[in-house]
DNA sequence: ATTAGGG
DNA sequence: CCCTAAT
């Protein structure tokens, strides 16, 4: 049996950790459950400090990781299907026998772009804290050490972290295997490129709480149990492009105090609805983050504890989704690592035309009314060749009567939203675009816009023009002169008497 | 109340 | 999708 770990490294509450994930290839199973180990902990005294650690955390990705067996901890929690994550054969081709450097893997592209799980610890609640000394010693060589591979297998292995034995050595030093699980996929956006990036990161907050078990002294191993709650896979795609993989709280001033997790209890609370993040972090993006006075650097216990920690579910929307017990939650999330913002992902689905029915998920309905920012809802083909219809019969333009005359029934489908299809609809059909975009438009398209269509739109946008397509007919009109109106006949001129016809 | 435009 | 200015 192959055993993969995945890795990533999170700032959570002023602690960044690694988080572990073993999946067994052979089964089409993820072990569900995780290790975590706390590499440090980040102290909030210096903004700088933040900053720089926060830069350096970002270049920590995932890796997956071919260990032996041996490191696989309590096989039989729960499994969760992961054949996606085999869909590709990636670059396995990977010495198998463990020979591989990990030096050559960690600082190369292939770093696993799974940040997915940057966002799990978000969810995470502690339960246990299996080791009396509290949080393990922070060591800021380490952080500030993440980008360099060499170090970086300190940190995992032969750290002083490492205590008589623990999976993390044996991970570092087993071979790394140079396969990702989906290194395909566009690079996420850096956060250097935005110091504002950085201060989204600054938003969460944990709801979890350290609790302090004696009873169990660790081997002073850093190694921290997680049961995965899969549901919350979904919901890591959203955060993941807050932090490009980096977690922190909310309240930069939570220092961790050592030994003193009934402290830290305290001062959790509840995590706060995604609405309540966006916004607090967009208010929050401008205004500087200050630098938490308290400090408490961090604790100068070298040894680790074993923290027991579950992700709760049905925190937020319990509502829907109540369901599902883990297994039942497919993980795409995973996989998927590239911006969601930028790229709709899935093609068409190609659903009868008659959709009306759609409100026929009047299950989900109320609530994607309500947060419609969250999900957007796909648009079909047939949505869009209805759109494309409602456009050549009443013009662009007559959005409202478009959607009264043709998506009355779908709820979802505000009048804005079909100009904003249509928009779209207009870029990816490559109208008016004289640049070499339109080759490479073809060429990413995720979304293979079968040709009739595409043509359709090109044909109506020849008729109906896009009210202020990049002033390009005013351009061309005011520069080219009047002579090209002649030759380009009416189109522009006619926009107007057009709609009016069909009033 | 709608739409255009920009984020 | 969301928000805002302009109509």
């Amino acid at each position: 049996m192959l055993y993969y770990i995945c890795f990533c490294s999170s700032l959570h509450k002023n602690v960044c950790v690694n988080i572990f994930i073993y999946v067994d290839i052979n089964e089409n199973k993820m072990i569900n459950r995780m290790y975590v180990k706390i590499v440090g902990c980040y102290s909030t005294q210096h903004e700088m400090d933040r900053e720089d650690y926060l830069r350096k955390c970002s270049n920590m990705k995932c890796q997956r990781v071919q260990v032996d067996e041996s490191y696989v901890p309590a096989l039989q929690d729960g499994v969760m299907e992961v054949e996606h994550l085999l869909a590709e054969p990636r670059n396995n081709l990977a010495p198998q026998d463990g020979s591989l450097n990990s030096h050559t893997t960690l600082n190369s592209k292939d770093d696993l772009e799974l940040e997915v799980l940057d966002g799990l610890l978000d969810d995470v609640e502690i339960d246990d804290l299996e080791g009396a000394d509290g949080f393990p010693g922070a060591c800021e060589e380490y952080f500030f050490d993440f980008g360099f591979a060499d170090k970086f297998e300190e940190v995992l292995g032969s750290g002083p972290f490492e205590g008589s034995e623990s999976h993390s050595s044996g991970l570092s030093r087993s071979s790394i295997v140079g396969g990702v699980l989906e290194s395909t996929e566009v690079p996420i956006a850096h956060s250097e490129s935005k110091n504002d990036s950085l201060d989204e990161t600054v938003t969460y907050e944990s709801h979890g709480a350290f609790s302090n078990n004696p009873s169990q002294p660790s081997q002073g191993n850093c190694r921290y149990n997680i049961s995965l709650d899969i549901q919350h896979l979904q919901e890591l795609d959203n955060y993941r492009h807050l932090a490009g993989g980096i977690l922190t709280c909310k309240k930069d001033k939570g220092p961790v105090e050592k030994g003193q997790p009934a402290a830290l209890r305290e001062k959790r609370f509840r995590k706060p609805t995604q609405r309540y993040i966006e916004e607090f972090s967009n208010a929050r993006s401008k205004e500087k983050v200050p630098p938490a006075g308290t400090k408490t650097k961090h604790s100068s216990n070298s040894s680790c504890n074993v923290l027991h920690i579950r992700i709760k579910s049905s925190k937020r929307s319990p509502s829907e989704k109540s369901s599902n017990e883990n297994s039942e939650v497919m993980l795409p999330e995973l996989q998927v690592s590239k911006g969601h913002q930028k790229k709709e992902k899935l093609q068409y689905e190609y659903e009868s035309f008659p959709s009306e029915s759609e409100d026929g998920c009047s299950t989900t309905k109320r609530s994607r009314r309500k947060d419609r920012r969250k999900h957007q809802k796909m648009w079909t083909l047939p949505e869009v060749l209805k759109l494309v219809e409602g456009i050549s019969e009443y013009g662009v333009g007559r959005w409202t009567d478009i959607k009264k005359f043709l998506f009355s029934s779908s709820s979802y489908r505000t009048p804005i939203d079909l100009r904003d299809k249509w928009r779209n609809l207009l870029r990816a059909s490559s109208v008016q675009k004289n640049k070499k975009e339109v080759e490479q438009n073809d060429e990413l398209a995720l979304r293979p816009l079968p040709f009739n269509v595409v043509h359709r739109v090109r044909e109506l946008a020849k008729i109906h023009p896009y009210p202020r397509q990049r002033g390009s007919e005013k351009l061309r009109v005011s520069q080219a002169g009047p002579s090209v109106v002649a030759d380009s006949p009416p189109v522009s001129l006619s926009k107007r008497n057009v709609r009016r016809k069909f009033t």
